[in-house]
DNA sequence: TATTGTTATACTCTATAACTATA
DNA sequence: TATAGTTATAGAGTATAACAATA
């Protein structure tokens, strides 16, 4: 074997293996999602996590810390600031908590309430230019079978 | 309005409008699969990121830095401590590049390729697990959809 | 002049331990 | 004793700028 046949070089990288993973092409799908959704949402300041918490307390006014937590899978210590954030920007507000004097319900404000609906709605654009290449019925039967995978 | 109506406290946490969107979707199945992984192939040593750039070598040997880079969508600098990691391992070796100087080839060790057959079919198994509630069917054109949002 | 690989570094994200106030 | 919220902090992941060697 001479040295014309050692080591040459790769023309064109083969990815065919990982593209046959589940798990990497959830990867790159999503990250391939929240690059849009960074650019079209920065106007409202609001990163995905902001978007998350921010969508949760609007379309459940009083829900806690705690619940946040469960539903969004983030580890409490790591909520405070978000939640300090949203309440000094004034999107949201804490009022005590009807029953249990250890949690705090967390509100969204008029301002909030505005900003989400808005924010949302840019949303929707963004996920249907992010997903050109599919039909209706196609982005429906996408999010159903990603939510057999985690639910 | 007394206090009774005021602030009630949320039961259910009410998170059906996130699970309208594609791109929050993506990522908690995505989380959801790299949960799994990281259990499974721990005994390999190998997290994701380690898992994608050996593939990528044992499927192109005499990849370049740079060409893996482009298709991993990982950055030069972020780049150099894996490989670093991989060949003080022994998984993979380092061999001059044919026509460019400048370029160095990354090839498998025998090593490399031993443990890269069985994290490969380790990785197999774990994807049908966290994927099983979805037939064989399902899977194909849940990776053919998401294909079409990032390809 | 442009590119490969690298170093240094900063910023963000995520995770763990421990504390307080209340249940 | 257990839980909600918080603080401090450590670790992992991701980002930009700048450099030497080669094209």
């Amino acid at each position: 074997m001479g040295a014309s046949t050692a080591a040459p070089a790769v023309e064109q990288v083969d990815t065919s293996y990982l593209q046959t993973l589940l798990g990497y092409n959830a990867r790159r799908a999503a990250l391939s999602i929240i690059g849009v959704f960074l650019e079209r949402l920065a106007v409202y300041g609001l990163k995905p996590v902001d978007f998350s918490v921010m969508s949760v307390i609007h379309h459940n006014p009083g829900v806690t810390s705690r619940q946040l937590c469960a539903s969004l899978n983030i580890l409490p210590p790591n909520l405070v600031g978000l939640i300090q954030s949203l309440e000094s920007r004034g999107l949201i507000e804490r009022k005590p908590h009807p029953t249990d004097g250890r949690a705090v319900g967390l509100h969204p404000t008029p301002k909030g309430v505005s900003l989400m609906q808005q924010a949302e709605a840019t949303a929707y654009e963004l996920e249907i230019d992010a997903s050109s290449k599919l039909t209706p019925k196609q982005r429906q039967t996408l999010v159903s079978l990603l939510q057999k995978i985690y639910l």
